[in-house]
DNA sequence: CAAAAAACTTGCAAAATCTATCAATTTCTA
DNA sequence: TAGAAATTGATAGATTTTGCAAGTTTTTTG
């Protein structure tokens, strides 16, 4: 096995184990302890993990919905029947707002040639329509965040509000009565821009995110016109948001 | 059995096992290990994977993400060859405008961690800095130019006049005396921006652009500083071009 | 609080792998 | 078909990776 093979196994490992101990590891991949130890260290660079006494330690990615990767396979079912059920709100020829983030990457995977515009500072989701000719994709401009690829900045916020589109599909950190909250302060700024050029407000949130809160706050919940999420989100919290007067959609 | 389609089964061996070791691919297409690791380090000019110590291993097949590269194997050493000339043209911690185009692309290829900013509004460029926090990638806003992978339009150009790089990469459809042109009359407006945004231009033109006119005329030779080319590219030509001004770069 | 245990860092030599080169073979071309 | 050009496999020297052991730091335990 090579260097890199067996550093992609420590670390896919770490994502079901949470933590593990070296020697839990070298025998894993089969390597002396020295070995796993070197490539703890180089991990921890890379920023994926954090070496402990006796071990490593996931990073918890802690709203893993801004850590974009194809490979994240982290509720994946539950986050693809968002996407389907999502994208059945849209009718055709809406001009659709994308925001960055994983749920509504899926989101975009199942809009299909439904909308007419999208507008989006996602580079995956621009990637995802890029040779589709049925579409007119906006990019907003921007900086890279790396690892994340969405477009933050001035920029970014200054584009969005000159356009102006029917639906913004949103996702975010967690979400509480007391609104929408989101780990990264760069994208708050983007994100209520977003919400201010859009008419109709929809966020996708699967059940991790409920109950849940991040360092920034985004909204109110008065801000959201629906949330779409899976069915094992906590049925008291469903039940206030629709109190609240924001539709609630179980993706099953 | 043919080096293409020995490369090809290798590719293919990698789509599915992600990695692979030298020793493996070696005995499944039936070669010396040397061969193999020449059939990688070109299968990696090609980008379609990376080598690895002791193997290789296959590039997230980021299914959604522009291939345009990779497919375009047309004059791919002679690219190659100019992209890594220019980059070498290239001083550390410059500002790099870099334009879409296959050409333009494989200088951003060689570039490494070299620039310290880097402008673009080419999707392709934009992927293949994404993941990298030691540069600081500027994305213009725009639509994106199905298939091609350009952003273009209004908010291209204006994003674009709002900015300042120390060196433009171009590249173009075609160069005579009476200076560059391009077959894609939306690209002309950016490209326009991105001269006067950049205080020393460089032009990558493989051969076959040479003596060859397009559609639009994007620019007078006056304007360019540094042209670089392969060694099959005309010697006429290139001498009137040094006559008037020009630095020629013949990379080999 | 100090001794013992466990874990970490550093330096080093062995093993594996890489690059560059060259001769042999195959393929192309005139 | 002869000679040129490209491809291949093998080899030597450089480079990288790996496992180990000595010495240091951190954590646990009595």
């Amino acid at each position: 096995m090579q260097a890199e093979e067996r550093q992609f196994l420590i670390e896919q490992h770490l994502q079901k184990v949470e933590f593990a101990s070296l020697e839990e590891l070298s025998e894993k991949v089969d390597v002396s302890i020295s070995t796993v130890r070197r490539d703890l260290t180089l991990l921890e660079t890379k920023g994926t993990i954090r070496r402990t006494h006796g071990g490593a330690r996931l990073i918890t990615p802690k709203s893993d919905e801004f850590t974009f990767s194809a490979r994240d396979t982290h509720q994946l079912t539950e986050k693809d029947l968002i996407g389907h059920a999502a994208a059945s709100l849209i009718k055709p020829n809406q001009g659709v707002i994308i925001d960055a983030g994983t749920t509504a990457y899926h989101v975009a995977k199942h809009l299909g040639g439904k909308a007419s515009h999208i507008i989006t500072n996602s580079l995956p989701v621009a990637n995802h329509f890029g040779s589709d000719n049925s579409v007119e994709v906006l990019v907003t401009g921007g900086v890279i965040y790396p690892r994340l690829g969405v477009l933050v900045g001035p920029l970014a916020v200054e584009s969005l509000s000159m356009m102006h589109a029917d639906i913004a599909v949103m996702s975010g950190g967690g979400i509480t009565l007391d609104g929408v909250t989101n780990s990264h302060a760069l994208l708050i700024d983007i994100q209520r821009a977003m919400l201010k050029s859009a008419q109709h407000i929809i966020f996708c949130l699967d059940h991790t995110k409920f109950s849940r809160r991040s360092v920034s706050h985004l909204c109110e919940i008065s801000a959201i016109d629906t949330v779409v999420t899976d069915k094992q989100s906590p049925k008291v919290l469903v039940e206030q948001l629709k109190q609240s007067n924001t539709k609630v959609v179980i993706a099953e």
